[in-house]
DNA sequence: TGCATAATCTTTGTATACAACACAATTTTA
DNA sequence: TAAAATTGTGTTGTATACAAAGATTATGCA
């Protein structure tokens, strides 16, 4: 991390340990204790708790404290809306200005972890790539802040279903494969619809997921 | 204003003023002089600032100011595909949970105005309630959040080209008008495909508007 | 014991003091 | 005269002290 100021040092921090679920959903944090973690005062830890609260990731209790934020089944149904919505949009919009050399190399990184062994976290890289870079070729920032978000919020989603979404991630090589061979054929229309029914599985695999961990709960 | 702390009332105020373009854009303002006109600490101030940075209507240079951010072309066409992408897809998503006696009067409205002299304060009010109401239909938080985003920016824009924008203001009137009477006979598609149409209208008028603004400066 | 009430403790909210940096104006030097 | 170094001024960045409010514990009384 390479932050010029101690707001976006802490900010990264947090975020980290949210996404990573080292602070678990529904977990109370306190500015002093985040602040000493840190090594800064509470002035830049409280500007990033503002930021994250903006991005659903905290809750700020007044004169309580500061919860992380809890993930439900109608999150999940509105990040994926989110994505389902957009995500398809900007292929179209903006899928032709993609490298096709990058392309070309992530379509080398999905067919050969089909036949090797790969740990989760090397899998989840391979399989966040595609998205990250849709969310890099848009050049609208309106888009980029609300699909960053929901991105964020994604990682974290699929680290909480981590054990169960395995049965997934060889299905969702496969459609990623599609739509970048799509996208290699310059049909973007085919890509866009490649990549809604894409993101309905996800989404459903998702829900089943949650619905799986909550029980155990 | 009914803030329930000074940051948010710091926020309303400020971001009010910028707005308003009682803060003209590219104008310089400072956290200190911003602190004593709305007679709060510079805490909140910065921290309102914050906020309004990440809504794209400052932009706070290290070491030097906050500058009300400007408003050129490239920004009309971002904010206009934002919402043409998300508004006609939240009347397939939302519209059926409106209100029909809120869609009655804001038809009343919109008829009534075509045939009085309203005052361009009054006419621009009825002309965006429509949209707000969209915007209050929506129970995703992260739509509602962008969408906000950019409202906040087009009536900046709007206040902006208010010399030449009068033209389009019964055109505007309407297109509304035909949005509302689908809403009204449950012909959702219909009524987004009015809304594309209508939005993509507006942002040709105010693309046209900017030029014109631009040659004039 | 049970409950109301007071005292204390923890937390965020706000104000303020000082540090660090950028830029401009001024002075010094070649 | 021109360029370089220095100083001064204004700004945000950061740390910290104190205020306010809510939660928790302790206390006193029936």
């Amino acid at each position: 991390m390479r932050e010029s100021n101690l707001k976006e040092k802490a900010y990264a921090k947090i975020k980290e340990n949210i996404i990573s679920l080292a602070y678990a959903p529904g977990e109370f944090l306190n500015e002093t204790q985040l602040s000493e973690e840190i090594g800064v005062s509470r002035t830049p830890v409280r500007e990033a708790l503002n930021h994250l609260e903006k991005e659903n990731l905290v809750r700020v209790i007044p004169k309580r404290g500061v919860m992380v934020s809890e993930i439900n089944i109608a999150d999940i149904m509105d990040i994926y809306q989110v994505r389902e919505l957009l995500e398809p949009d900007i292929i179209r919009l903006y899928a032709k200005s993609i490298d096709k050399l990058l392309l070309e190399t992530i379509r080398e990184k999905i067919i050969s972890s089909q036949h090797s062994q790969l740990s989760y976290e090397e899998q989840y890289k391979i399989d966040s790539i595609l998205h990250q870079v849709l969310l890099d070729a848009n050049r609208n920032k309106y888009f980029a802040a609300v699909l960053g978000t929901v991105f964020d919020q994604n990682q974290r989603l699929r680290i909480m279903t981590a054990r169960t979404i395995k049965e997934r991630l060889s299905q969702t090589h496969i459609e990623h494969a599609r739509i970048v061979d799509l996208l290699l054929a310059d049909d973007y229309d085919a890509a866009a619809d490649a990549m809604l029914l894409h993101l309905k599985q996800s989404c459903e695999a998702s829900v089943q997921c949650m619905m799986r961990v909550q029980v155990e709960q």
